[in-house]
DNA sequence: TGTCCCATGTAACTCGTTACATGATTGT
DNA sequence: ACAATCATGTAACGAGTTACATGGGACA
């Protein structure tokens, strides 16, 4: 239901084709849900159906043509109903420290070169994240604008601050990815200091190291 | 690839049951990586076919039987180089920021009850993990014992490090979580002071609050 | 006899990823 | 002519959820 509730919750602001729509979540701008091209436009097409949405057909040029999609009252209906939803957190399922968990079975270049990657990763988008912070506050993010101008005056501050509390979860979370990571490349430094040498077979019976695995998931 | 991996990884210290591992993933004990036992059973049945397990028909009092399955040189392999395999991170695709980025459509009653659920969810699980850090420190895990059992003396130190790195990982981003939700019950409180009445209905023109929406996963 | 735990599955469905594909328009 | 960008899809697969289903063993 995610790529739905986002979807209607952009085309909320303002009506889009099918390709804007791609562009906010495919591109470099998908913030808090991406989602390529080939999950938008057929789920844009069962909300269609499902009157969520109507479309327009326009024409691009003299052969060509593109879709506009309109929120209706049934897809507002839809949005409403789901924020006032509470929903359960869904149980942990952590593919970075599932794999860390087993770090000890990579070389230790491989180990730091994947906290190279994580580090990278999460410092770009923090800054992404805490520039859009920046942006929100000034109203300079255009969808931004187009909902403030349809919403009563004494709502604009909420709008503006969920916005605001949401970016600055990712960011949070962005730090503290990043902090991990440090730690991460800060172990591997000393364990490789006292003799750990990764994946090296060193064991004793099979000379395969069976046994040389890590806890799992447990309790 | 995570659940097979994680599956692998368990079974790389001891041999088990279907049974067995449904409990590691499907009962409270799935620290890292929840899986139903639905999920469970047919993958190990795939993993055997593909070679990475062995199973053992054992019987069960008079007519039931069960399956010990055993990691065979293959699934060995396959763990190694999963675990040399250097990933990049996934897309973002939050629904927790998703949903609370459009918090204005709901009541305040809604969005308290939505963080209070979140805050209790993480506070929870960020007991579990830190006790469970405190077990791995003092190898009461049964499974890690049985682990270090099998590996040489100079990789004790690392085996244990890194999973103590992993679980810090997932108790720094409860933290983070439980912070998050407290910062937006304050904030809840600051709005519902200054004004802000959720989804009553105060708009403009239609009287059904058409463009009282938020910004979504923008750039 | 009943209840709880052990033990194992199938089927339908939703959600998301990757690969494959096509064609028009705009600007150089 | 060519490249970049606009614009839209299908198909196959992989991963995960929910519902449905069955039966044995241990113990009171």
């Amino acid at each position: 239901m995610s790529l739905r509730f986002a979807l209607l919750a952009v085309l909320s602001a303002e009506p889009m084709t099918g390709y804007d729509l791609m562009r906010f979540f495919d591109d470099s701008v998908a913030f808090i849900w991406h989602a390529p091209h080939t999950n938008i436009y057929p789920e844009l097409r069962r909300m269609e159906a499902e009157g969520l949405l109507e479309a327009e057909e326009l024409p691009r040029g003299q052969r060509g043509t593109k879709r506009l999609y309109r929120i209706t009252e049934p897809g507002l209906e839809f949005l409403r109903e789901q924020t006032q939803r509470v929903t359960e957190p869904t149980r942990e399922r952590d593919p970075y420290r599932l794999q860390a968990a087993y770090f000890e079975w990579a070389t230790p270049a491989t180990v730091r070169e994947q906290l190279r990657v994580h580090l990278e990763h999460f410092t770009r988008w923090r800054t992404a994240w805490e520039e859009h912070i920046e942006q929100l506050h000034a109203h300079r993010v255009r969808l931004l604008r187009e909902r403030l101008d349809h919403a009563p005056e004494e709502e604009h501050e909420a709008i503006v601050a969920f916005k605001v509390f949401a970016y600055r979860g990712m960011a949070e979370r962005a730090r503290m990815e990043i902090e991990w990571a440090r730690v991460g490349l800060e172990l591997v430094d000393r364990l490789e200091g006292e003799g750990w040498h990764g994946s090296q077979p060193a064991a004793g019976a099979e000379g395969s190291r069976v046994g040389a695995g890590a806890d799992p998931p447990e309790g």
